[in-house]
DNA sequence: CTGAAAGCGCTTACAG
DNA sequence: CTGAAAGCGCTTACAG
């Protein structure tokens, strides 16, 4: 039915050795033999079997991808820029999600088990973490993006967030905020509390401190947005800026500012984070600090891609950094 | 060094044989032996290689899933679907892209030719036609999802394209627009020519009949819903209402309108296709028609599945509704 | 430069 | 109910 080396090589008049040879272009092969084994393949339309040749090689040319969830804004990014890498490396790439819970992270370890991939590229497990840990040191070559929670066991590609962070407050000091209220992302995730401390460290430098009851911990989510804003409304607190740890907590913020009926930016400027297609169409549009997404899986997946071919794993986190992006909700001076 | 079928088998005093029997929970074992073997199996933690399993097989228990583009705005939704009900059958998911253009379809028929998967779900494929049919003649079980062009030769699963039309119209309708604009997507897609004559037909049956100069042909982007407008707008043609055949253009009609100093919705109603995670946020919020994004991955996959699992393969298109969702840029009477 | 043979880790007739 | 053996389609020492 199919054809195999088999095939090839009574074809060819050669040994299946030999047609091995000249598949995987080893130098030992005679130049006219070679070429008529490359017409006969041509001819019969002949493909290795991925499944016979990960068999018998002990690895799959596969590298595995675990997400929480596919439908963050910001995932498919990602997930582009690691699928490039991967393919133009001749690797394949096999899906995982966490989204059904327990189920979905053993189904995952059991694929992990049955070497269904060489290597791993993670998104920020949360709950998975404990499990993943366990196949990393049993030789799982792995690559965290993102890391919200800091595992210096893992190489990670990950942003600057203190910088980040940093650069919202310095853009909303230049406009003359100084009361600025901070939706922070969950305060377990490394991410949230390095872009507060830039951005607090930042204000501190220019001789504001920021008050505790103006920091509120949100969840990324854009309902935790707009309680926030709510929430110091009712209190009576005064803000003229809102720092929000992601776009959606950001939009939040805004569609509440605005509801409650006060101008923004005019009276309150909105800073967000991550930079999703969905900050362009606010209104007004979100001044938000941009993380390199796509960048970010591509070098995650090079880094891991480098592993497979034997280099030794990276030696801390490779940094990428994050640009301001200006837009209405938070103009220039 | 990692544990195999043998080792199971010394330590359990059977054959592989017995072993593979009750791995696959054949009838024919005796009780007694099969907890014995089930119990080594759990103490040294064995799990079968999926490599060899698909070798011996001849099948890899994992589905290809071939996208254009990953960073499209309800993709994460038919990907979700697709790869939850994967899972749930134990089956995994490798993940393609047309991004890199023809080298990626080399690839693609590349890990096709392999037998990297058994079965495979096709969004959109527009180039990749050809090779994709090529592939399934020769015995590729293949779903196609959301499929543009109209290939009966496959199964799929579709929205109702041309009702989601008519519902726009309808609601349109009833709130007394009767000059609308119509920004379609490219007209090669079978789904935009069933959108516009199911929005066409509908405003004939109320006595309207939309003269050639209010329908534009766009291309999806937001881009081409300004400049539709604009066009418009420069030529003088009256105009009530906007339907564009998807979100993003919707947003960007629904921008110039506004630019143009023109109220939305009092001047002119909008109304978009898809409703992706952005038509909550532009000013006003989109009204939309709904495609149940995530359920059409969900239903593709579990057609594949079904097929896979030695059912015939679908007759014709599996039709899911779409649905009118109202917010303000369009609203009720 | 080339090939016979063993091996990768399973499944599956076949025989008992 | 159980096992020996062949087979899935490759790669890789080993020998020549």
């Amino acid at each position: 039915m199919r054809v195999t080396i088999a095939d090839v090589a009574r074809a060819a008049g050669v040994s299946k050795t030999t047609v091995s040879r000249v598949l995987n272009t080893k130098a030992e092969v005679d130049r006219a033999t070679a070429a008529r084994v490359r017409e006969v393949i041509d001819e019969l339309g002949y493909v290795p079997s991925s499944r016979a040749v990960g068999l018998a090689r002990g690895r799959s040319r596969t590298v595995g991808m675990l997400v929480p969830s596919l439908t963050w804004p910001w995932m498919g990014e990602v997930l582009q820029g690691v699928v490039d890498t991967v393919e133009a490396a001749g690797y394949g790439l096999l899906l995982f999600t966490c989204n059904r819970g327990v189920e979905s992270v053993e189904w995952f370890t059991g694929q992990v088990s049955a070497r269904a991939f060489d290597g791993l590229l993670v998104v920020e497990p949360e709950n998975t973490l404990a499990a993943i840990t366990l196949l990393h040191r049993k030789g799982l070559p792995a690559v965290l993006i993102d890391d919200r929670g800091h595992h210096p066991e893992f190489p990670s590609v990950v942003t600057t967030n203190h910088d980040g962070g940093a650069s919202a407050a310095r853009h909303l000091l230049v406009t003359g905020r100084t009361r600025p209220l901070v939706v922070t992302g969950p305060l377990r995730f490394g991410c949230a509390r390095e872009r507060l401390a830039g951005f607090r460290t930042t204000y501190a430098e220019h001789g504001v401190e920021i008050p505790s009851e103006m920091v509120i911990e949100g969840d990324f989510t854009e309902r935790s947005g707009s309680l926030a804003v709510q929430q110091l409304m009712r209190h009576g607190t005064g803000f003229d800026a809102v720092f929000a740890h992601n776009d959606l907590s950001a939009a939040g913020a805004l569609r509440a500012v605005r509801a409650a009926g006060r101008n923004v930016p005019d009276d309150v400027a909105v800073v967000g984070f991550d930079d999703i297609p969905m900050a362009r169409h606010t209104e007004p549009p979100l001044t938000t600090v941009r993380q390199p997404m796509r960048l970010m899986g591509e070098s995650a997946a090079r880094l891991l891609l480098e592993h497979l071919g034997g280099a030794p794993p990276a030696a801390g986190p490779t940094i990428l950094p994050t640009e301001l992006v200006v837009r209405r909700s938070a103009p220039g001076p």
